[in-house]
RNA sequence: GGAGAGGUGACUGAGUGGUCGAAGGUGCGCGACUGGAAAUCGCGUGUAGGUGAUGAGCCUACCGAGGGUUCGAAUCCCUCCCUCUCCGCCA
């Protein structure tokens, strides 16, 4: 959520935000009802400051032992009109506030404009995109071959696009989660995490999953809990509503979370095998940061995600998003793709974002700086670390053999009793 | 799930209808004292909104959250949430 006082001083700031990322937000409706607003508190608070001045006569009135029926019968109908106003001010808030979770983020002027995925800008490649073989088979054939990925039996437990990994699979799938959550704690300075995988509303609205993705979670209505679409949403409320010593910044959380995700909406598009499922694994990575160092922490976030590729030796590229392509939360964003023989496909599989402070406002995050002042609102970032089901797609096809066996990663090995080959 | 106790400012802890945004203490900041420090003393120390010049000042709200009663609520009533103790159930 952004500043209301922004806002109302850099209207067309905001204006262009909207348009440049392809949001629709009543911001025109929103200044107006603002300044209605205004309008209303400023009478309702003189009505207030009546009635305690009033009361405090009151008081002394009866301390002295004098009749105040006459005020108070006065009082009564202040009272009544500041109820009105009250309620009224309730009405025109309750709007605001909703038009206002509406509104996105500014992106950074570093950012491109642009008008979607297609105008995202490569920043950078590493590793050329190759395998082993000339013609790899996609995942979903050599997993099943290889009997350690069985989609039939996950959607037969869950229905389509839940997936059930065996055998050396299941294990492939600890030991990266393994290899990455000690990778970002000993190397990185993450402090590991391991928190619920269901949270409240307050906790999607203060990262920002809500009001917008309501009908892409899993939600338990007697509850009202979601299911976690990733660990971003744990991991930045942890301190929601607290006020944190300046000394204790920049603190780096990571954890390992199953997402579970709906995904209404989009069938058809890169749904076979573990391209798009309703469940993955992921290592995810929260920073609270001072505002001052939150870009130089994005880069070197980012370079954390990408060192986890570089390790496992995947062909990856990083592209800073667009406008268009940029989430409502973010102010900036890299996206890391890795490589895929087997579909011949660069798969998204880790986004590194710099929010500033608009989870922080939204969440109530903040700091008192170092040697006094104001409470200020922390910049959050977060960053996949990396999502598991991808990486298992780029492994089990870049790393294909020609006898159809799968060459595991060195790095993994140590996590997987030494194994060095899937057969 | 049942019974009971409780949720007050950075922390601790008073406060059961009126001058309480909230005593006292701790911590923190500034100053005095000191060669320096400790101790001591003095002053200060919440958040948000509105109004003003993004100043001073003034006003309003906030004592877990939301409602209600009342001229007036931290204090009374209702609902919900959370913590603790005991019982039950269960991985």
């Amino acid at each position: 959520m952004l500043d209301l006082k922004f806002i109302r001083g850099n209207p067309e700031v905001v204006r262009k935000a909207i348009i440049d990322k392809g949001e629709k937000a009543d911001l025109d409706d929103l200044l107006s009802l603002d300044e209605d607003l205004r309008k209303t508190i400023v009478e309702s608070e003189a009505l207030k400051n009546e009635r305690n001045v009033e009361s405090e006569k009151i008081a002394r009135l009866k301390k002295e032992g004098a009749n105040a029926s006459a005020e108070i019968e006065q009082m009564r109908e202040v009272s009544a009109r500041i109820k009105e106003f009250d309620e009224k001010i309730g009405g025109v808030r309750g709007k605001l506030d909703a038009i206002l979770l509406t509104i996105p983020n500014v992106p950074h002027e570093s950012v491109p404009v642009g008008r979607d995925e297609d105008e995202n800008v490569v920043v950078r490649e590493w590793g050329e995109p190759s395998s082993l073989v000339p013609t790899p088979v996609p995942h979903w054939e050599i997993g099943e071959t290889l009997g350690i990925l069985d989609l039939k039996a996950g959607s037969r437990i869950a229905g389509s696009g839940f997936v059930a990994f065996t055998g050396a699979g299941a294990r492939l799938e600890r030991a990266l989660i393994a290899f990455m959550l000690d990778l970002h704690t000993r190397e990185h300075g993450y402090t590991e995490v391991s928190p619920p995988f269901v949270a409240d509303r307050d906790a999607m609205v203060g990262t920002g999953q809500l009001p917008k993705l309501e009908n892409d979670m899993y939600h338990s209505p007697e509850d009202d809990l979601f299911l976690i679409p990733t660990g971003e949403v744990p991991l930045t409320n942890l301190h929601r509503g607290e006020i944190l010593d300046g000394d204790r910044l920049p603190l780096k959380y990571t954890a390992y979370t199953p997402c579970f995700r709906r995904e209404a909406g989009s069938y058809g598009k890169d749904t076979r095998g573990l391209l798009r499922v309703h469940q993955f694994d992921k290592v995810e990575m929260v920073k609270l940061v001072e505002p001052e160092t939150s870009y130089d922490e994005l880069e070197s976030l980012t370079a954390n995600a990408e060192k986890v590729l570089q390790l496992l030796g995947l062909p990856y590229r990083v592209k800073v998003l667009c406008t268009g392509d940029l989430s409502f939360s973010a102010a900036k964003c890299y996206d890391i793709d890795v490589w895929s023989a087997g579909v011949s496909q660069w798969l998204e599989l880790s986004s590194c974002s710099n929010f500033e402070d608009f989870q922080a406002r939204r969440a109530g995050l903040k700091y008192h700086p170092v040697g006094g002042g104001k409470a200020r609102f922390v910049h959050t970032l977060n960053g996949s670390g990396v999502a598991m089901a991808r990486t298992v797609v780029a492994i089990l096809e870049n790393y294909q053999t020609e006898t159809g066996t799968i060459v595991v990663p060195e790095v993994l090995r140590p996590y997987m009793d030494g194994l060095e080959e899937i057969t």
